[in-house]
DNA sequence: TAGAAAGTTGACGGCGCGTCATCCGTCTGT
DNA sequence: ACAGACGGATGACGCGCCGTCAACTTTCTA
């Protein structure tokens, strides 16, 4: 693949810290921002470490002493968005009072923020082939742990009945990524519709979930 | 990374095939098993077409008769798990005679096979980093189709309540795959176990799963 | 202001990439 | 049985990416 447009650095402001530490948060900054674009634009796995740096002022050296691949930035900026969304995601879950509301929120703050932030996702799932990729980070994972945790504080309360808290986080984290995956796909993407199908689900099975075409009997 | 012994053709014998199409045949499977080699040994992001090559008595130019890139190999491999697992699935589901029965099924036939053929799977998980993958490839993808049109079926039959089937497709895809990796973590993975969770999960939500510690009221 | 420390630079040797002119073994027709 | 045609295997080649590192520049310290 080619590249040639070049990322500027930010134009340096006053700031508290000293230029050196200044410079490399910058400049980690600037190679973050070149692979989001070379990603999007070329697909990840067309994208070498050459198209990260041409799409930046930097020399081949400087990038290597910010990463050590382009799977490394890829990880850097899996960590980022998993940083944003864990917050979210444990205070929408210690608001709620019901299993009920702990699985809903979990799913309506994973699938919205999903699909908003689609330009990163989405975008780089431009894989040469079928190809698709999760990359499960320490931040991802710590993610994943919280989830977890917070079923396991459940229990403790009595809000959730004693199960398997590492299946049922698993089974959650399965349905949560494949089906934001799925609807990503679709045309008009309903974050709304995905949650309640999938909190439904989790809620009552099958026989539970909303109908749709037949008039069958109102649950 | 380097490598060295050689994956040898297996030895001639009487076939009622031409020379020329059972050459092209054995050279594919010698690729296909070299590779197969070397992404458990090394790793599937450290392999190099080279690598591959390499474990092959076979000059580089004749790789490239039959793949395009290391990329097209792997698919390859999981086009043969594909097709080994769709007829099993198929079956499975045809013989279901209520929802439990179809979900059951795809279930417990779907972790059976996964933990047993994990010498192909979870090996090639040695990736690099915690870097994970999956290869939606045409078999995959008309394994997953299958299923949704299963569910279809079941639905016109009367043995489904009308839901999306679209969506329902994607959450079991999503926990069979989770779930699967998950136990395949773990020290004794117990495939019964897990297909009776995610079918109990399945057909009565959460407050339907099994418990586990506390003494709650039996099912 | 000088010396030390930190960080940047880009040229370099090494190697994996995919190609292609050449060659060899198989097939076909007589 | 033989010759010519054909399909496919071969491996050397040019290209570009890889990660490194000695030289250089900028910032910090005293």
């Amino acid at each position: 693949m080619e590249q040639s447009e070049i990322v500027k650095p930010a134009a340096p402001r006053a700031v508290p810290a000293g230029k050196r530490e200044q410079t490399k948060l910058q400049n980690r900054q600037i190679i973050l921002e070149a692979a989001r674009k070379v990603f999007a634009e070329a697909g990840y796995g067309a994208t070498t470490v050459r198209d990260i740096i041409r799409a930046t002022p930097l020399a081949s050296g400087t990038f290597y002493n910010y990463f050590q691949s382009k799977e490394e930035v890829y990880q850097a900026m899996q960590d980022e968005t998993a940083l944003a969304i864990r917050p979210k995601l444990r205070e929408a879950r210690e608001k709620a009072g019901t299993v009920e509301e702990f699985i809903s929120a979990t799913f309506r703050t994973f699938f919205e923020f999903v699909l908003r932030d689609d330009v990163d996702v989405r975008t780089i799932r431009h894989n040469a082939d079928a190809q698709r990729m999760r990359v499960d980070t320490p931040e991802v994972i710590a993610g994943f742990d919280e989830l977890r945790e917070d079923i396991e504080k459940g229990i403790t309360a009595g809000l959730f009945p004693p199960v398997d808290a590492d299946l049922l986080m698993a089974a959650i984290v399965g349905v949560a990524f494949e089906l934001a995956e799925h609807i990503g796909r679709r045309e008009n993407p309903d974050a709304g519709a995905a949650a309640e199908f999938a909190t439904v689900l989790f809620m009552g099975g099958i026989h539970a979930l909303p109908l749709i075409g037949g008039p069958g009997p109102a649950a």
